[in-house]
DNA sequence: AATGAATGAGCTTTCATTCAT
DNA sequence: TATGAATGAAAGCTCATTCAT
């Protein structure tokens, strides 16, 4: 891997274990076994490693919110496009336990942010109403955009909180039960032609992990 | 009011703005006008003053966990309970904000934010089934852990998720805007039995917030 | 002397000695024997002792700039006059060494030194004006600003020219050479009635330094 | 133009414009579309750069020190080669607004410098002396070389003292106003041969730069 | 209780320079 | 000749904390 890749790789990893506010610019040098002066020739400094990170994962984003539309056309089909949300938010998951130190001192971040959290939310919402479209789900006016913003909240926080009591799970373990809470979220609100008559929601979800 | 009160009032105060990376003890000194020197008289650090913080909200909610049964026993009490509590979280808002700075050196604040979130755990889960006991809540031994543990994870983080979208509305508006999420979460699993004859859930929350 | 007022001291003769760019807050703080953090304590960095530097000749000039018309009412007095004035640039050479640091980065410092350049170029112009009013110089309106700017260059270079050249030279001796140097600009342009009948230059100058 | 001369020309003008100091070698190679390897391979370092320039000033003014003798013949000459000597220092000014840096680290651009200006030195002596044998001047021994170093004075600084003042001039400009300046110090010395029957001086000066 | 000067470790960043290709 | 990734020393600066008074 080229080395501007691994730093990215390797300050995602360590802003993940860490916290961005722990990981020095030095720390990341040291880790990688590269100078100071390298790692800024790739970057013009944390921030920008910070900036290309959040970049990434909005690119990540925006390609999921053209193609959803394609691959969610049953209610089976938005388990694995939840499995892939959460997977994402997991692989990023720094970002979504310091709000403080990304928005910090400097203001592009922070815009940043509130980018990628607008994206996620319209998606959240764009999802919804799909899935009320396509006869799935069944919900007001008023309580679907308190839905949406909820499963937004919780698939964000549900990691650093979880992580926080109990850090013996492993990513994948983690994420399958994200999904799984997510969908207790929503189970409330489906319609009879949700429920598949061959699988359970639980057969779907050991299927999805295997 | 005491040197040491004002200090965990200014403190507070300046972390809940500013986020606590952003706020340095010398920033506490100045901004009450007493010298670095006198802070550190009474707390032995910043993580000491983050401390007491913590403790202070642990003892509200220690209170409110011995209180709860005696004052809810309808699901119209809910509402001023769920109220209580987010305005609590609003108060001691820069916690939820900021898990890697509270984590960050500090072994022994992270382990006090454990426990605080554990005792909310309970809390939250004891009052899920305290109204299915009541018989105004009907829901599986299989969901409950779920949506108690959705309803946390929604009332720490919704303040810091909403104030990045938008920061134009006052604590007041915050604290109402969260309680009616939290009521729509739990509203697909009450009972007949808990939804007043006399007032609708509008009704309440503009009671409650007058 | 007070902390503030050593930094000051001892960065001047730093300056002065090595030039600017060859002092960095470090060799000031080990020089004086105190911890890097103690010198921001007392100054928000580098430029701020500059600054601070250039407004106490800024002062100086102002002061001499004042007491001059009384202090000089014969030429006998321009030769003290030009000797306190050399004194000046002597004391604060690194200033004049230096246009290239002093403007670097900082515009602040740029504006400084612009501001106390016109302000010595005022003074020069006011005073061989002043000669001209008590008919001690004879010179007409084309002439009289070139050998005001030439004074000036001449006064502002001298020191770091000879230093350049041969460095053996005591401070006093320095501004001997200079004031005898800068004399010899103006005497073309004296009257019959500059020239002392009591003393010759030389005697002056002798007298002066004793 | 190859490499290396590119190098000189493209260094001299960033120096000239923004200071030794504030041009790095990355700079440079950057202005000039090649890589900073490359510029280490033409030039053993930044240092290099700067002797390389500074001997290429030398040997302008070697020349010039040869070839005076037969070029002033008539105070009307003086003129062109004051000329030509304000328009060397003109191009290679960078190097009189920052003797710190030139001298800084490095001893070896220390002598140079230094050499330089003894040079320098001796020329302007020279001149002055020639014009003193060819009859145009009038100086007795003790002021002579108080003139020449004082014309030397004056010339080395007086771009950079009016650049900083108002850098509104054009190089032109302000080598025609530097030679006047030059002229007007020399002026009180002139004998009656000196002023030639022909033309006024300003006259001269019209002529020089059209 | 309170002051404020002082400490020192650690951070981000720059830059002249080297070197494998 | 030329590239560009890599080095490492050193700079400016911040900040939690200590301590004599």
């Amino acid at each position: 891997m080229k080395t501007r890749d691994r730093i990215l790789s390797v300050s995602l990893d360590l802003f993940n274990r860490n916290g961005i506010s722990q990981v020095s610019t030095l720390i990341i040098a040291t880790e990688m076994g590269i100078s100071p002066g390298n790692l800024y020739y790739h970057f013009r400094g944390k921030d920008e490693i910070i900036a290309t990170l959040i970049n990434e994962l909005q690119n990540s984003v925006s390609t999921i919110s053209i193609e959803y539309p394609k691959q969610v056309q049953d209610f089976d089909d938005y388990w694995p496009f939840m499995h892939t949300v959460m997977a994402l938010f997991t692989h990023y998951r720094f970002m979504f336990r310091n709000l403080d130190n990304l928005n910090g001192q400097n203001p592009q971040i922070k815009r940043k942010i509130r980018t990628l959290i607008l994206k996620l939310r319209q998606l959240s919402s764009d999802m919804l109403a799909h899935l009320v479209s396509l006869g799935k789900l069944q919900c007001d006016n008023n309580s679907l955009p308190l839905l949406s913003d909820n499963l937004l909240l919780v698939s964000l926080n549900w990691l650093n909180y979880q992580t926080l009591l109990d850090d013996k799970y492993s990513e994948t373990e983690l994420i399958r039960a994200g999904v799984l809470r997510l969908i207790s979220m929503v189970e409330p609100y489906l319609t009879e032609s949700a429920k598949s008559p061959f699988y359970t929601h639980q057969d779907l979800l050991d299927e999805l992990v295997n």
